[in-house]
DNA sequence: TTGAAAGCGATACCAC
DNA sequence: GTGGTATCGCTTTCAA
């Protein structure tokens, strides 16, 4: 079977090609029938061959004569991870219900494949990029913004006026956690962070201390800095905690799903149990969460409103529609206290 | 900053635009010079040139010329579910070695939405297709195949001769969980799955049966179906669970991570726990299985392979070298018995 | 409301 | 080795 040009679908109809071109462009309008200049009639008998012939239109040519490719970029640092997963699920949804395709990609946390897909995706005529860049990403982003093409950081902030934002308030979120804690009547409330820190995770510290601070626990701020190698974390964690009841510890703040992957890993070794020896409140989303019993708190980033925010603000970004204050967006992150698995969550805000 | 066309690039070289073409599309030989027809003075001077302008090829415009796009589509039916969420990721790296650029996109278990999205990508002239089918698929993919775009299966199967297929051997993953539980010494052993059964689930109860047969104890077959819906489910597995040890039941097949997971909330409301009151073999991959002392052994299905096999096969009909043999792959599923984050998963297969 | 014709930027073919 | 040019399928004036 061969493919079906706009030519035989002109011929077949017994029009012009440029009727057809306005026939298969056409908007729905609210009546139902196409906003565009062509017997409705006419413009009947087009659709209806176009059909039979199974006509689709070339993107490629399209694209090339236009100008406009209806495609965005989305990179992420790593989709294999289950947040950005989520975030590319959520933008695939909306941008195809606006009408874009996404071409997705992952940097592997490398700056250089990073800037390899940059020019690949250039090369796709994409209008828009949302990414979440890697350390080391600057320079490739900053040729896309050199040539003009609207793009939105995620996740992760980089120096640079033409970038559109939505990033989740770390600071905010670590704060949460420690004054859930707080309210929960400990004290002795210490964390558990990496040795080398990426902004995301120093804001949560910050949030954390601030919160510490405003209660009066400045004295009990206990900030450990562990290795972000696995075996050797994990050691770090088990040694943390083996020292912590001698200590007076009573509660963890676990900055990342890893840490707190590890900081459950120690409880078991160490033959502790969660509600009775500590309280913890963790980040991300994990199974071992939500099994718990009860529910181990948590705080998520709002995948769902990043997604949204990006995309609408990459499309005013490429209709050159967006205000300068339009394009930095901050959410709040959220902390889960209940439900599991087929049940709604239970969230608060502090 | 506007574009820059082969065209600027043969005037500021001073050569003609065939010649730019040339060396643009030239392939690095082993000896590291450029295998084309060109002056390696010449070329070297006209991939100066192309670098200082930032001349960067326009896809759309290769693509419409050559009939070639060098990209492929990847349509799962669920982006966020991590065991796609991981293929995607492979493929990505895979393809991206070789070239090629993959779309992504996920068809939520809609089969319209999956027709659309084909058209889509058959608009952006893919070279070739990787989809996980939906339920009702069908009809989408073959068109795909009435087209002659090649395309290749995994996940799940769906009828269709010139499918090229990528599928993990559900009987023997079942047979394989089994066969584990019986060597280990317990006999009552039941699994627990959905009334209205996908494919792989029937092929995996399947696997269990023979398992079971073949070891003497037909008579212990007991298979429960449960509800698909959330809620329903949690107490069809809670009420199953109350009546497990009255009936003498040692251990559990759990074919997929939800019912896992069902399975798991169980035992927490009933006071259950895992080595003492039954055993589990459960599947896919959560951080619960890792955690638990001793690990939960667990099934796993083949990612990297699936996406590589998915891929070279892929690529093989794409340049049709493909023999019918090769057109069906059939991979084994892993039953992991130990390692958790950081370490190396023991794997055995039986 | 309709149609003819000019390109978009590359590649492919053919001539030199 | 090198260069001229038709062409891919579509959108977009512009004219009728």
């Amino acid at each position: 079977m061969k493919k079906v040009t706009i030519r035989d679908v002109a011929r077949e109809a017994g029009v012009s090609v440029t009727l057809v071109s306005f026939v298969m462009n056409a908007k729905v309008g609210k009546d139902g029938r196409l906003d565009c200049p062509v017997n409705p009639v006419t413009a009947e008998r087009v659709l209806k061959v176009a059909k039979k012939l199974g006509y689709r239109r070339n993107h490629a040519a399209a694209s090339l004569r236009s100008g406009r490719s209806h495609t965005i970029a989305v990179i992420v640092s790593d989709i294999a991870n289950p947040f950005f997963a989520e975030i590319c699920r959520s933008l695939e949804n909306i941008s195809y219900k606006a009408g874009y395709t996404v071409i997705f990609a992952s940097s592997d946390e490398n700056p250089e494949k990073l800037s390899r897909l940059v020019d690949t995706v250039i090369g796709y005529n994409v209008e828009g990029l949302i990414v979440a860049p890697c350390l080391g990403g600057e320079v490739a982003l900053k040729k896309v913004v050199d040539l003009g093409i609207p793009t939105v950081l995620i996740d992760r902030d980089i120096p640079g006026k033409e970038f559109g934002r939505v990033l989740v308030d770390n600071l905010d979120a670590g704060y949460m956690a420690a004054k859930y804690l707080i309210h929960q009547g400990f004290g002795k409330i210490e964390m558990i962070s990496y040795q080398s820190g990426v902004t995301s995770l120093l804001d949560r510290e910050a949030g954390y201390q601030k919160a510490m601070e405003e209660s009066g626990l400045h004295d009990d701020i206990y900030l450990h800095r562990i290795a972000y190698e696995a075996e050797e974390a994990k050691k770090n964690v088990i040694e943390i905690f083996r020292s912590a009841s001698k200590r007076g510890c009573e509660a963890f703040v676990l900055p990342t799903k890893k840490i707190s992957m590890y900081a459950f890993n120690a409880l078991n070794v160490l033959r502790l149990n969660l509600p009775k020896d500590f309280s913890f409140v963790c980040f991300d989303d994990s199974d071992i969460y939500d099994l718990n019993k009860p529910v181990v708190p948590h705080i998520v980033q709002p995948i769902g409103d990043i997604a949204d925010n990006a995309f609408n603000l990459l499309r005013k970004m490429i209709d050159k529609k967006a205000t300068e204050a339009e394009k930095h967006v901050s959410l709040h992150a959220q902390l889960v206290l209940g439900g599991s698995f087929g049940s709604e969550p239970t969230v608060a805000t502090f």
